[in-house]
RNA sequence: CGGGGCGUAGCGCAGUCUGGUAGCGCACCUCGUUCGGGACGAGGGGGUCGGAGGUUCGAAUCCUCCCGCCCCGACCA
């Protein structure tokens, strides 16, 4: 083998999980930190996910959440309380044992979640119907000891918010619940370009300690499904555990309905894997940290040139931050215009701006599509009015992309056949009867899962499972997929 | 924890079989020429060869033990 420079990406239709690799790290958006499974979020990166954040947070507080922050180091004991949960969290609790030189009484455990916490001091504050509901959310660092990481998708440490409310009753804490998963989903279509499908967990994927679990499943590229936002409903189940009571209306005694909600630094992953081609990632605008990048372009030896190109790039960005546009100019020394072409390509900047001395001269500059390729001649005047507009119609395009291709690439299976077969190349609905040992045979067999019950989709009515041939245990037919 | 692979410069690797001055590409620094799709020349800096022990006149290379990482299987936002 001939010793090679590092050029250009795997093919994402020959390894995905290679190129997935090299995307992340070629685009600077993380590095690996010297503990195995946790990765540094380099600055790239993070202006990623605080783009998430901003926009995310705006939702939160939109629909009357108030942010607050509870403490890394939960009592292990308080994960005993609740019975399904500390068996869903016990194997991935990382437990600090000794501090201040010495063995702790009782240890305590990294958070992997907050409901337990949350829970102990919600017992507190609510006392009365009047306290209700108690709409917090906090953004917060959790752990979880897995054993198999990749960069984003699934590392002991990751960034992410963690919405908790308490309500008076199940019917509001329900609409709670379905209002979240509404506001990732909105979140997931309107700033990432991704199509999500809302859907219902079944029981054996739902959250521990939950009784209904919401979910929003993006496609991935290679046809697989990505769990990108997830919404309980917990019922009475962390109010009896915590005693979290309240008088009602009529001075009875009555206990919370609680729900938790959570977004992560894992859907950055989702829009890695949405989105990128060959040539590397392409970002939404709304939440690309760069939404157009300049470079100019200059003969080094000709400084009155270079000036001027230099001073109209200036000019240009001032107009387009005016006009709201995240725009950076790469002055940077040194560098070939192709080689910095490349680099904001790779780290998938929507759209670029060339500025040489012909374009002064013609009184233009060329932008360039990320997504299409296209380069285009548009004049300096017009920019700062143009480019906003385009980037609305990248976003529309990318998302216009990313549906077609999901619904190419979602299918309906009649026979348990046809289902072994068709998950191999994407989602696949098909009718099944809810019986978990059956799920499981056929995670066995085909290394598919349910991945939800959509909440729209074909009707299960009159149908039976492809699996046990029993009648259908929901109301629509269940999405089979590989999962990340 | 089972199966497979790998640890040599920041990154990617050769050298190990057959012991004999530690190399190559990229990156980095300096100078010059360049600049509209990954520029070129000249010069330069950078290494406890994963660790410990052993064999030997001499170990990256052979032997023993240890450590770490990656890939594949059982858990997961």
């Amino acid at each position: 083998m001939p010793v090679m420079a590092k050029r250009g990406l795997t093919p994402h239709d020959e390894d995905f999980s290679a190129w997935y690799n090299e995307v992340v790290y070629e685009a600077d958006l993380v590095d690996h930190s010297p503990v195995r499974g946790s990765f540094v979020i380099r600055p790239y990166g993070y202006a990623l996910w605080e783009n998430i954040q901003r926009e995310l947070d705006a939702m939160f507080k939109a629909t009357g959440h108030e942010n607050l922050y509870f403490p890394l180091l939960i009592p292990v004991e308080f994960f005993e309380r609740e019975a399904q949960h500390v068996e869903g969290f016990s194997p991935e609790l990382a437990v600090v044992t000794h501090a201040g030189g010495k063995e702790l009484e009782a240890p305590l455990a990294i958070r992997p979640t907050s409901e337990t916490i949350i829970g102990e001091l919600y017992a507190k504050w609510i006392q009365s119907y009047r306290d209700l509901p108690l709409l917090y959310n906090q953004w917060a660092n959790v752990m979880r000891w897995e054993l198999r990481t990749r960069p984003f998708l699934r590392t002991t440490e990751f960034l992410w918010q963690e919405g908790h409310t308490a309500h008076a009753t199940a019917e509001e804490a329900l609409e709670e619940t379905r209002r979240m998963l509404d506001v990732y989903a909105t979140f997931a279509r309107d700033f990432a370009a991704i199509p999500v499908v809302e859907g219902e967990k079944t029981e054996g994927e739902r959250f521990a300690g939950a009784l209904q679990t919401l979910t929003i499943e993006a496609m991935m590229r290679d046809g697989k499904a990505l769990q990108s936002g997830t919404s309980h409903y917990m019922g009475e189940n962390f109010a009896r555990a915590f005693d979290i009571t309240f008088n009602d209306l009529d001075n009875e005694q009555a206990y919370v309905h609680t729900t938790s909600w959570g977004f992560s630094t894992r859907f950055i992953g989702a829009i890695i894997m949405a989105h990128g081609d060959d040539a590397g990632l392409i970002l939404p605008p709304k939440l690309a940290p760069h939404q157009v990048v300049i470079t100019p372009i200059a003969k080094r030896n000709d400084a009155d040139g270079a000036e001027r190109v230099g001073r109209e790039a200036a000019r240009v960005a001032d107009a387009l931050r005016a006009a709201g546009v995240r725009v950076k100019v790469d002055a940077r020394e040194g560098m070939s215009p192709g080689w910095k072409f490349n680099e904001w390509e790779r780290k998938g900047v929507p759209l670029r701006i060339e500025l040489g001395p012909k374009d002064l001269e013609a009184g233009t500059a060329v932008v360039a599509d990320r997504l299409s390729g296209e380069k285009t001649s548009v004049a300096l005047d017009a920019l700062a009015g143009d480019l906003p507009d385009r980037l609305e119609r990248f976003h529309e395009r990318l998302m216009e992309r990313a549906r077609s291709f999901r619904d190419a690439h979602i299918d309906e299976a009649h026979t348990y056949e046809e289902l072994v077969e068709k998950v191999e190349h994407g989602w696949v609905y098909a009718t099944h009867c809810g019986d978990p040992e059956s799920e499981a045979a056929i995670q066995e067999a085909t290394k598919a899962t349910v991945r939800c019950i959509p909440l729209e989709g074909p009707s299960a009515e009159g149908t039976t499972c492809v699996h046990t041939g029993k009648p259908s245990g929901y109301p629509r037919k269940v999405i089979f997929a590989k999962a990340y």
